[in-house]
DNA sequence: GTGCGTTCATGTACAGCGTACACATACAGT
DNA sequence: ACTGTATGTGTACGCTGTACATGAACGCAC
């Protein structure tokens, strides 16, 4: 499983093959199905292996901060493995909620009963956590995606690329460039963190 | 192109291989080579052609009402092909900014320009771009995710599977069945952006 | 010790994948 | 009529996930 992972990191998803697995391992192909019975089953555990590396503690004295907290430490995570982000995003996609492997419900348990310990009532709990995860996820996401073309070219234009852009089509994003290499995702987390702690502060009930 | 997409929306984004394209299009399966250089062409076709769909107007009067329509016009195709949202959402991970296809990047420019004449400076501008689009991907993201598992079952514990979770370590969830029933994913991206646009007036020159 | 069931690893085989390459056909412009 | 250029086909290669049959190593009853 870890072997697993190490691959990722380094040749990405698809290059980890049963095959290449295997040769890692030193065994034959086919006796990594005595471990799991697909490779399905074998990216869960990779999924799985990554969020143990993020636990949500559901007693944390302060919940808006170990919200905090957990965003960075997924997002970090994330920085650490971009190859395994694929997954950890889109594992859960073709996988119903009560069938997924228990590694990647505990966050979503671990939220909910922050939020209820916080004072959120049903509804608002469920809203919540969606909101929460989305945001994350959708910021993971957007970080992660390869802005950088030729990562040794010193000007910002022609490092992204887009100079091959027409000239009539793309004014703006040719002229946000350099704003564009500047961007900070921990701080732009953190943006939208504030934004959804203000919106959950107004589900509280009004005692404080 | 839109026969790929077709294949997508019925048979989900693994059956996509050009073999079976090029079956359901009385070709063979070389002859998709002259359209595309690459399956990874292929697939960035189907992106473009549902991006196509969702087409941010730069001079729209009121940029907020703008943003939420795209936002929910984007929800929409996203509900209506589930299938090839892996595709829509991933497809740039993998990709350099300045070398995707230019329908990918339209979107962008647009926002930037929208962003440009609300009166946001350049960096605010381009992380309010990441803002939007990342809220707008995560949830997505969140809200397709394959949540029900046994849709014929009527009690909402048994539907979405979570009779099978341990007792002990998921109360919350279990609980929670029916409030996640009834969750409403076109309420919750009015939150999200509502939260967004807030934050975002807050960067705005003071003027007004 | 002998036989047994269970666990783990192996080797072979098959259908399907993306695609490189060589070749055929049809049509446009000279 | 000759010649590109665009389009489609057929064959072949190395790769994939995995079904199946086989075999080795073990704890345990007799």
């Amino acid at each position: 499983m870890v072997t697993a992972l190490e691959l990722i990191d380094v040749e990405g998803v698809e290059a980890l093959s049963l095959r290449r697995l295997a040769q890692a391992l030193d065994r034959s192909a086919m006796a990594l199905y005595r471990h799991a019975e697909n490779k399905g089953d074998l990216l869960d555990g990779v999924v799985e292996l990554l969020l143990e590396q993020v636990v949500l503690d559901a007693d944390a004295p302060a919940w808006q901060d170990e919200l905090r907290r957990v965003a960075h430490r997924f997002r970090g995570l994330a920085l650490e493995h971009p190859n395994a982000v694929p997954l950890l995003l889109a594992r859960s996609l073709s996988t119903p909620l009560g069938l997924r492997p228990l590694g990647m419900l505990r966050p979503l348990e671990a939220f909910l009963q922050l939020a209820n310990r916080a004072g959120l009532d049903d509804a608002a709990a469920v809203a919540a956590c969606r909101s929460f995860f989305g945001l994350l996820h959708g910021h993971v996401l957007d970080e992660l995606q390869g802005v950088v073309a030729y990562p040794e070219e010193r000007d910002d234009l022609l490092r992204l690329g887009l100079h091959r852009l027409p000239l009539g089509e793309f004014p703006r994003m040719r002229s946000l460039a350099s704003a564009m290499s500047a961007y900070d995702g921990a701080a732009q987390l953190d943006r939208l963190l504030e934004a959804l702690l203000v919106s959950l502060a107004a589900d509280l009930p009004p005692s404080g």
